[in-house]
DNA sequence: GTGTGTGAAGGGTTTCACAGCA
DNA sequence: TGCTGTGAAACCCTTCACACAC
């Protein structure tokens, strides 16, 4: 398969959202157009990043609304059901157990996870908080496919470590540093710290 | 000044925050080697990225990391304290009200919004949740630079518009659709739902 | 007529490679 | 000698424009 962007990617998912959207609303067709409008970017662009996967549109007609959600959600791998950790039981961890879209899309978090035994054995909702000292065994035994990082930096990178040890090939770290990974191991970013000095950049130039 | 892109910025932020953890550890120099080692990026970037701004290192050498950070820090804006208003006391809301990072880069979280009238009046560390009836006034009486949405899909493009009425040029947005914004405002988009459908989509193609 | 699918063109970002300075 | 700063080359992504299918 032709390697495909990053940039096509993220985009894919958010067509996919507003595939839902226009779902609920009954629509049952769209144009490159609309969806377009509804993202924020071109038409040729939304045509181009489907075009890598197939044709999926009637020419003069659109696309199918149900049918493209549905093969978006294939290629993205969203038929499946993906078991989720995640380490650390803050303010973050505890956002996330409780994050309705993970639920929705098929991302069942199993697992969750704190440091201090003070938190151990503490409900979040139906999932109890266990301990990072038995990590490994967990992750395997849980058989977890992604794990998310939600705890602080100088951590962070152990903890990785430890994950990528016990077979973990995806992690979504919340961490604001860098992680190292490992060849066949993705990391993906989530930093407000970034996004928010992007904002402070754009309103100090001027 | 010439247009600077956005991943330019984005790398700026993390050469701050690994300055930041150099000098922590006393070090004073710094080449550009180790600076792309650190962020997992080439060498050659981090030079391309500061040249934009100016020539800091001292060939042979390097970077002096104090005085480096000192002026990523002001190109980034950091020198500057903004006002900050977030819009949602859910899970989200409150874990930024008490995302250390924000106060440490002169990010003040100085109001905090709510439409569920239960909320009202609560206090989230020292803060008292307001209602968003008045954001208009709120977000005028209290000077906010900056706003971060943190409520339901259904509701952030309008709540957006009321903040953007009120003059708001800068808002990071955590609902997951995409924000529809006006020429001079910039919207930021954090997006966990993205995120861990890049690594759904990672650990699906093979 | 309408809107897709797609080569080709265009624009922008990253990498290369080396001159030049400490 | 060592590492920066930077034009030039390479690469990648986006936009254009139009043939073609419905």
């Amino acid at each position: 398969m032709k390697k495909i962007s990053e940039s096509t990617i993220r985009r894919l998912s958010k067509y996919y959202r507003s595939l839902e959207q226009l779902i609920e609303r009954n629509t049952d067709t769209v144009s490159s157009d609309q969806l377009a409008e509804m993202d924020g970017i071109t038409s040729a662009q939304v045509r181009k990043d489907l075009s890598f996967f197939g044709t999926f549109g009637k020419r003069g007609l659109g696309y199918n609304t149900k049918a493209l959600k549905e093969q978006l959600g294939e290629i993205l791998g969203l038929d499946k059901r993906w078991r989720v950790a995640i380490v650390g039981a803050g303010n973050i961890g505890r956002a996330l157990v409780n994050y309705g879209e993970f639920k929705k899309q098929g991302f069942n978090v199993c697992l969750i996870m704190d440091s201090d035994h003070s938190k151990v054995g503490e409900k979040i909702l139906d999932l109890e908080v266990k301990s990072t000292d038995d990590l490994s065994e967990l992750v395997q035994a849980e058989n977890i496919d992604i794990a998310i990082i939600a705890i602080p930096s100088d951590a962070a990178q152990r903890v990785s470590d430890e994950l990528m040890d016990a077979g973990i090939r995806a992690i979504l770290n919340f961490a604001p540093i860098s992680i190292k990974s490992r060849p066949n191991v993705m990391v993906k970013n989530e930093n407000t710290a970034i996004e928010i000095e992007a904002l402070s950049y754009f309103l100090s130039k001027r």
